[in-house]
DNA sequence: TTGAAAGCGCTAACAG
DNA sequence: CTGTTAGCGCTTTCAA
């Protein structure tokens, strides 16, 4: 089990251990004889240098974490999968950390990064996407953002001046709402997501203003706060149907609680988009699994996680980095959107 | 920048390194004041011990990495959530690697995770799911566990002696065989999965069998084999429906490929479970966000996930560890499939 | 083109 | 209870 090292192969080859390190890294000219000769006893003994006492040295490790809220929202597997395929090429190898959006996890998350000297950090969910922030939690992450790069996707934190890249949400919400007022709808409610959270106030507060521009409006009972789940989303939807008059169109939050208003829904002898519009959010590939196909919108998932990757390569690497960039959102119509029914 | 040692802490301590290292350890009795003094600083200065050179020193690193096919199927995050879990009380953190089933990445990166010198490797999909894989392949898997603890995850490696966790997925297609006998089913098919992967052969094979244990036989007509997605399933459904007389039931080789069954079908017009039963496999998340929901067969993902840690913990701890863990596989029964609908 | 030697930051004997 | 010291495996001057 004794792993060999650059020294074996050094006295293998009768040469200096700097000699070998050259050759490895090819930082500077060796006898292409001695070379051959080097790589042969490397090949042979399956020698592989200890990346740990490199990184010591060089003060770098080639590694990226992805801190993430819920590796099981198929959001967040698409986002890392556009971060993973940018980053390999730039050869880094990712930690990957589920703080499932909990606050004490995300700080053991954050000492255990800066101890392993990840070179940068993706952050998403969690404390950068609640509206009030606690200004420790908000520190914290600013102090680690003096010893390392971090970059906020979809998410902010209050006046920190922190890299940040995001999907216009805002944008994303008046999108919906044009379309199903070009529909003909006129009586329209959100569902789903925690008040507290911005995402979730986003996209309200931009619901509110397209109705405004429309003269319609979005009274409190149109609105239904809960959790980001399709459970949270059926619900939801039961509690908005119980009401004597529903609504003829419903946009959710997210397509996870979009899926379970549509359960809801044609549980409840409704048919999609016959008698009732939903629409969800994020263009996740379960918004396509699903029957009906749900109108959403896209955030560019991968595309986030991909520009995340090449801005924190960016900023390790020196460069100067924009402070943000902002990605637009895609409004895709599918099956769970449709024309009013009008009813007389 | 300069980022603060240990040394920093010695001196303005007027200790030595030594004892600073006693007290982040606790490795030896410090005496009280001093402890408390030492603490005092680190806090101040916010030390925070470098990983590397520990590591280094103790041949450790406390990391753990997940090399698997696809983390957009929500089998897989399912999968990492588990193993996460487990391993985040044990002291690891996980490296993440997609090789999107691919054995050149997969090679890539069990290279970049021996230089890494991670404590352990899970290893899902790609050469360890096919059923013949190049002997250069899986020596490359057997030379490198040599040097660290690899469990293979629903999978194998011919006579590699490898640590294995797997979910007895005949048994569970046989579930699935069974129940759809039950409903009165003579006429199955079953769609979806690349010939030449063991999952899906084991499942044909446990098919095959039951229906033969009642009389029944599984033509070459009603098999359709092609890839695991979404898409695929479509596809291979429509095939199957094009043919003059279609089965009344399918038993799909995972979820991903019953949700395009599933569309296919009802494209064509069929209701389900009254016109033709889908089952699907693995019991993603997907399945049960699906309408209709899908019958399926629970691999416990989590479950295996966990195992995977604990046996892996075991084994770099030196404990003695069972070669096999067996999951027993569990029929979900859900609204996809229903009674044989008679028609004379 | 090559070698000697000084660390990178930490832990673990070994002495005291 | 505490300090000294020898590495862990590698890269990188500085000389030769």
């Amino acid at each position: 089990m004794k792993s060999v090292t650059i020294y074996d192969i050094a006295r293998e080859a009768n040469v200096s251990v700097a000699t070998v390190s050259r050759v490895l890294n090819n930082s500077a000219p060796v006898k292409e004889s001695t070379r051959r000769k080097i790589m042969e006893i490397i090949e042979r003994n399956q020698f592989q240098p200890n990346a740990l006492a490199r990184s010591l040295l060089k003060k770098e490790t080639g590694t990226i974490a992805i801190i993430l809220p819920d590796i099981t929202n198929p959001f967040f597997p698409e986002v890392f999968w556009g971060a993973e395929n940018m980053g390999r090429e730039l050869g880094y190898t990712f930690f990957m950390c589920d703080s499932a959006g909990d606050y004490k996890r995300e700080s053991e998350y954050l000492g255990i990064l800066r101890e392993r000297r990840v070179d940068g950090i993706i952050f998403l969910g969690g404390r950068i996407n609640v509206a009030n922030c606690p200004p420790h939690l908000v520190q914290e992450v600013v102090d680690l953002s003096r010893h390392l790069p971090i970059v906020l996707v979809n998410g902010q934190l209050a006046s920190s001046g922190l890299h940040r890249i995001y999907t216009d949400e805002a944008k994303g919400a008046e999108l919906v709402v044009r379309h199903l007022i070009e529909l003909g709808h006129r009586d329209i409610a959100f569902l789903g997501g925690l008040e507290y959270m911005n995402t979730t106030r986003v996209k309200v507060k931009a619901v509110r203003k397209v109705l405004k521009e429309h003269g319609l409006d979005l009274p409190p009972e149109r609105v239904k706060y809960g959790e980001f789940s399709i459970q949270a989303g059926r619900a939801l939807m039961d509690q908005l149907l119980a009401s004597p008059k529903r609504p003829t169109a419903v946009m959710c939050v997210n397509d996870f609680t979009a899926v379970g208003a549509v359960k809801s829904a044609s549980e409840h002898g409704l048919r999609i988009p016959d008698d009732i519009s939903i629409a969800g959010f994020d263009g996740t590939p379960l918004s396509e699994a699903v029957i009906p196909e749900l109108t959403t919108v896209s955030q560019h998932a991968y595309e986030l996680g991909k520009l995340a990757v090449e801005s924190l390569h960016k900023l390790i690497s020196g460069e100067k980095v924009k402070k943000q960039a902002v990605l637009e959102p895609r409004l895709i119509v599918r099956q769970s959107t449709g024309p009013v029914k009008k009813v007389y």
